[in-house]
DNA sequence: TCATCAACTGATACCAGGTGTCAACTGGTG
DNA sequence: CACCAGTTGACACCTGGTATCAGTTGATGA
């Protein structure tokens, strides 16, 4: 698990500033266990509130945070994207459609296709997106608690 | 390859009415050999144009299309949701980010993982999202011929 | 400690894609 | 032909994200 530390650390190797904001915004993305969202994070220390960072500072740190494998960015069943922060390197998620929890795995079934699809297509292939949804083990119980899932 | 009577059989057997607008969205989407957004169909077939069809109709049969497995919604590498229209069922599809054509694949190596996959997390798995971006093979001559890629 | 300067910030306006509403219209049915 | 539910199109609105720009901040060297 990441420390802000580290992603603190992260940040200046990569030849960006650790200013107070930014290192408000970690703080922020660190303490998330579920997927969040561009606008969640900006409600959350955005202007007005505990923080009083500008959008736009938000988005540019979150690009950043991205680019630098900090944050896995993410689709959300709804289709709107979503960022996590886990740990460094190529993984997947599982996401509940219940709660929001998501749980990473590593090991990546499209990389094994990758040289078949690539013959079979003659593509060159660069990347791939991968999300997978479902119902965590607690959403599934309060939905039979509940008297039984209902379309 | 899917024609538009089938298409419009496939609404009436849904119950759904078949009006003029419906079967120019539908013809439209036939069209259409690469993915393409609702925003390309709206200036296609939109108000204005050849077709004279609201926004919100447009939308309204995309999302009919899509829930009857017509159109397969995916995401493009820049994140932006499109469609595309191939055939019925569940497939996957490589896009080229360079002139945006896709190549359907209906092998999903997704299908394989999910037992071992609700095995480990004890979620239970509904669905998934997976597509692959590369480049197709007339793209990757131009950027030879056009002097070598460059990232 | 101070001056300098590029990187960074926050406010704001803006844009694009998509949705909600509602009166008017249309097609199927009796 | 009349009726009515489903459908349409216009339009206003919402939301997520981006561009701009003057002011601020942090790193660096003297």
């Amino acid at each position: 698990m990441l420390t802000s530390r580290d992603v603190e650390a992260i940040l200046i190797q990569h030849g960006y500033r650790l200013t107070r904001p930014r290192a408000a915004v970690v703080d922020a993305v660190l303490k998330y266990t579920h997927p969040f969202t561009a606008e969640q994070l900006v409600a959350d220390v955005g202007t007005g509130k505990g923080g009083s960072i500008g959008r736009a500072t938000i988005y540019r740190t979150l690009e950043i945070l991205a680019s630098l494998d900090v944050l896995t960015r993410l689709i959300q069943p709804d289709g709107h994207p979503a960022y996590i922060c886990d740990s460094l390197g190529h993984r997947h998620h599982i996401v509940c459609s219940g709660c929001g929890t998501a749980v990473a795995f590593t090991f990546c079934p499209v990389q094994e296709l990758v040289p078949a699809l690539a013959r079979d297509t003659a593509f060159e292939i660069h990347d791939h997106l991968l999300e997978v949804f479902g119902v965590c083990p607690s959403c599934q119980v309060s939905a039979t608690s509940a008297g039984g899932p209902r379309a």
